[in-house]
DNA sequence: GTTAGCACTCGGTAGAATCGACTGCTAGAA
DNA sequence: TTCTAGCAGTCGATTCTACCGAGTGCTAAC
């Protein structure tokens, strides 16, 4: 049996060059006119000189594959999810415009204050560089041990309990005491809780005193507290910039609400952003991240580690028609400039 | 000169009986059905016995007087932010939907946790309850006092400063020390920044040692810091909820966008309510705050506080057409819960 | 395999006709 | 005087039609 030449394979998801310029060509037009392409402009637009019929004939054939769509029989085509997932897979890395470029290595030389800070501004200029709704996803906190708990008394009866932990996060959650609490009694128990619980991470439980005076009572309840904020600390914060943006990236007061609504919800965002990550991807588009009503749009992300652990991501949320290339270059060096940043911060120590 | 009988005062504010009544079914018909209103509706829906004819000649009195207006000749009448003002101002204090009151009582019967969390919880409540956007503004600290100040060494260049509040606020920031710093030196330098900050707040300055020694430095970094965020703790807090409600509420991208990206900026949201309370009204319509951009918004504010002081207020923002009654009752009686509840958690002290 | 030519489809637009919900005005009744 | 019935007039919304044009699929010839 003759062996049949690589450049004729069948396979799927290959597709011959001519298809391949065909797709992107169309893909191109459509996310900047949004409008439906036809096989002339192509024929025009693409330097393949062939005429429109033959890129009709090809077309039916990116139909028939599941690249294209048409939306009614007398109009031009328009990509289907997986033609842009062709499309984003066989992008040339793209190169980005250069005043972007400085605006970004500015704000990142130029940035201080707490992660959070950093994490929100991040988020606001990374949708001010693509005109999308932007989300920074900061890591949870699980792993970190305490270094330092503290209660301090408001008032006989009140206390705030604060915990310092090694990746620098703090909590705070207040206490109500159902009796008088001496500033002796919090002292003690302040001093009490360090020796139980430094070094220990809040997955940890410890043997807490079964006594009933004022310090073991307080000394029980802020162990509590502190365990009850487990979850709390594990929860990823989101920060979520430019949700303006939705109102003029999608039609349809539908969607506008639906994806706001989404926004509204932090742990969906999570869920949404570490799915993609999980699977490996840096553009989820239209339903192949599970998420029905989100099916009209497309979230680019990328991973953001501090010391080469994850420690987030930057994503983008915009329609399935969005400007992949400029979209991700943007995504990409705002993740590797926030991690240099988050790693820098490290490092300085 | 007889005295004229004041039931035909022409005051310019004052509309006779019957007047009242005209407009009044026009706003409440309008915001029913967000079209233009007509005579014949108006004839038959309220209960004055008149004849259509009668009513439009009415009408044109009020629209001579500023409170309605014609969107075409041949249309029904559209109320003016002054017939809007007209109508709240004459509101008979409305009954609230027993299933709302409630939920609103279930919601603060168990509501738990941090102030922080349970504003935001409210403003969840009430955009829930109302189905307009909500605002919730958590008055800033400027008055409270340090209890306690901590320094935590993350490692030998990093620390955290943590201050704890009179009024139980904590806030962070993590300083870099450009030297290493002992245990010793943070011990050390933390009991000094006791001794010196203690009961004083953060608009009070206070002299810092002037010594080059590795204590007198992470004083001195560690005072600067907290005055530098001394504007942080005096910022109110914002907890928006249903942030999606806008894209349903108002049409046009135009305005969605427009109300969307006020919202986005805290600042710019204080302000509006801070004006508003400060003006001492309840409700502002359209261009009776001073924000250009909403001018098509209503904003209804009641105010929350803690011990008789001011300690922020709910807010609800909608088109100017919204449903008055409702969303009044709603901020109203979800504020003086509000209240209740945080007294209630002083109180028990 | 490619292309020119052609018939056909179908959404979008422009214009005309119509509808109907209003109004303002006026003359006469209460 | 005040109110009302009646009426002509206005103007947006709706419907209908015709038509244009972008774009297709098919076929026959190159």
């Amino acid at each position: 049996m003759a062996r049949r030449p690589v450049t004729t394979s069948t396979s799927p998801t290959a597709l011959d060059a001519r298809k391949a310029t065909i797709l992107e060509a169309v893909v191109a037009e459509h996310i900047d006119t949004a409008q439906p392409v036809g096989s002339s402009s192509v024929a025009h637009s693409a330097d393949l000189d062939v005429s429109p019929a033959t890129v009709r004939s090809e077309m039916v054939a990116l139909e028939r594959e599941g690249y294209l769509a048409q939306p009614h029989t007398s109009a031009g085509r328009v990509p289907t999810d997986k033609g842009y997932r062709y499309f984003v897979d066989h992008l040339k890395s793209g190169v980005m415009n250069s005043a972007q470029q400085h605006q970004i290595q500015d704000f990142f030389a130029n940035v201080r204050g707490e992660v959070e800070d950093v994490l929100q501004q991040t988020s606001s200029l990374l949708s001010r560089l693509t005109n999308y709704t932007s989300v920074v996803v900061g890591a949870g906190h699980s792993h970190a041990s305490i270094l330092s708990v503290q209660l301090v008394s408001l008032d006989a009866r009140h206390q705030v309990l604060v915990a310092v932990f090694s990746d620098g996060a703090v909590i705070k959650h207040s206490i109500m005491s159902g009796f008088d609490a001496s500033f002796e009694d919090v002292t003690e128990a302040s001093r009490q809780l360090n020796a139980l619980l430094l070094t220990t991470t809040l997955e940890h439980r410890v043997q807490v005193p079964s006594r009933t005076d004022n310090v073991a009572t307080l000394v029980r309840d802020a162990v509590s507290v502190l365990h009850a904020q487990a979850p709390t600390m594990d929860g990823e914060q989101v920060f979520i910039g430019g949700s303006s943006r939705v109102a003029e990236v999608f039609d349809g007061v539908e969607t506008v609400r639906t994806v706001l609504s989404i926004l509204e919800q932090e742990l969906l965002v999570v869920t949404l952003i570490q799915d993609i990550l999980d699977q490996g991807l840096s553009v989820a588009i239209g339903s192949e991240h599970g998420f029905e009503a989100l099916s009209s749009c497309a979230v680019i992300v990328a991973p953001v580690t501090i010391d080469g652990e994850p420690a987030g991501a930057v994503g983008l949320l915009g329609p399935t028609r969005m400007k992949y290339p400029e979209a991700l270059a943007a995504a990409s060096m705002v993740s590797q400039q926030l991690t240099r940043h988050l790693d820098g911060e490290e490092a300085l120590g």
